[in-house]
DNA sequence: GAGACTTGTCACAATTGCGTCACATTGACC
DNA sequence: GGTCAATGTGACGCAATTGTGACAAGTCTC
């Protein structure tokens, strides 16, 4: 279930949202000011927070530097709404980092539309979703792999024994394991199959490469970098 | 002038309808029954669609999922007019994606203001209609696609499967969901037609058709050449 | 009903992923 | 250092996937 917050003192907009929203398991947290606001979301951390420019009380360029100024919400993705839908009160959110901007009146179509595409990013990542070791980095969603943040182009395959390999970092996996796993094989049979796969992925790794080791006569390891917390 | 399509058998509706709003020049178009509602709205796309519920052949609901189900009538705005005001029946109709919802027994005046406030978001605010990445603009209510601001001949499928990959760049779209989303296919079936399309995309879209990669094994996807606001 | 347009399917071409092989290199053990 | 098994490496070919052009059926327009 999503979280949002609704940060607006117009009760149709606050009844719209809640009548589209609810039905698809949302929660709704209310509030009509900017302190309160502010207060709400350090309290309950929401998944996306919706907020109205013109508060009766506050500026609501104010609130929002309030939020991205806490760490506790700093990185809650924020929908301004606006009256007016000028380019440059348009840009001047956008600049300050609001993930996005809808100008009123809009159809209920268009705001559920821009809600659940920011929502969407929240919940298409589910705790699992994302893989992380160091500098190496999976989308498991995207079946893709980023190295130091660049994008790395990998077969499924590839992705799916580097996955397994990262997933036990410093522990030799065997490769009667890795065959299991990656290929589906369940016999014990020979191949070379690894090997060159392997090979392949050093390739495209460069530099990091070497952290894949061998472990003669029993297969592979990934060696993490990461230091372990003290 | 706006083109409004009513959709009902109750007589005095549509007498006060057209009565109330042809003093201010808007095209009254009329069906009695949902396939001939569906035909008329194919035919000469309105701007707005007055749907009752209570029709004596076919379900309300029924004749809405039709529209929306066409490509020609899918993003224009309905309006939902139902005997019965209860508060499950709007959820149901707003949740759909009806843009309005007007319980009967209602007052001339309320409407009036309904249509006019759905009629101002189309016509003075289409922000809600308009679909944009880089160079590529999307008009959801004149299915009209726009590269580089200039406008590009799409039919109906192509607009529909350009937009699905554009409203979420970056991302791979996987073959059954397109061919779900886009087409309507519900089983797996085996079909070239998605790569036929793609190609034909491609073609139209020139230079730019390679902004639309192909992922091995999984499907589609649009890359987006905006950056990501920071 | 003629003609233009749209769209699904097919056949064939081009591309890509991947498993295998041959040979080179490495490492353990004598 | 010699020997042998395990692994690294580059090349090759098959099979699956996708690109492409043509075609025919269906739809809409006039």
């Amino acid at each position: 279930m999503a979280t949002i917050l609704i940060v607006d003192d117009e009760e149709d907009i606050r009844d719209l949202i809640a009548m589209n929203l609810q039905r698809e398991a949302y929660d709704i947290l209310e509030a009509a000011d900017g302190l309160q606001a502010v207060k709400i979301a350090r309290k309950k951390v929401p998944d996306l927070i919706l907020l109205d420019l013109m508060l009766p009380e506050k500026d609501g360029y104010g609130v929002f530097q309030d939020l991205k100024s806490d760490s506790r919400t700093r990185d809650i993705p924020v929908i301004m709404l606006t009256a007016r839908g000028k380019l440059d009160e348009r840009i001047t959110g956008l600049a300050l980092g609001a993930d996005d901007y809808v100008s009123k009146p809009f159809s209920p179509k268009e705001l559920m539309l821009r809600i659940k595409n920011v929502l969407r990013r929240v919940q298409d990542y589910p705790a699992g979703a994302l893989s992380e070791n160091g500098d190496f980095k999976f989308d498991k969603n995207q079946l893709k792999f980023y190295l130091c943040g660049e994008e790395i182009d990998l077969t499924s395959t590839e992705f799916k024994l580097l996955l397994f390999l990262i997933e036990s970092p410093n522990a030799p996996q065997e490769r009667g394991d890795l065959l299991r796993r990656v290929w589906g094989y369940n016999d014990l049979i020979q191949t070379r199959t690894l090997d060159t796969h392997i090979k392949r992925l050093r390739e495209k790794l460069g530099s990091h490469g070497s952290q894949i080791e061998t472990i003669r006569s029993v297969g592979y390891q990934f060696n993490s970098n990461d230091q372990p917390s003290t």
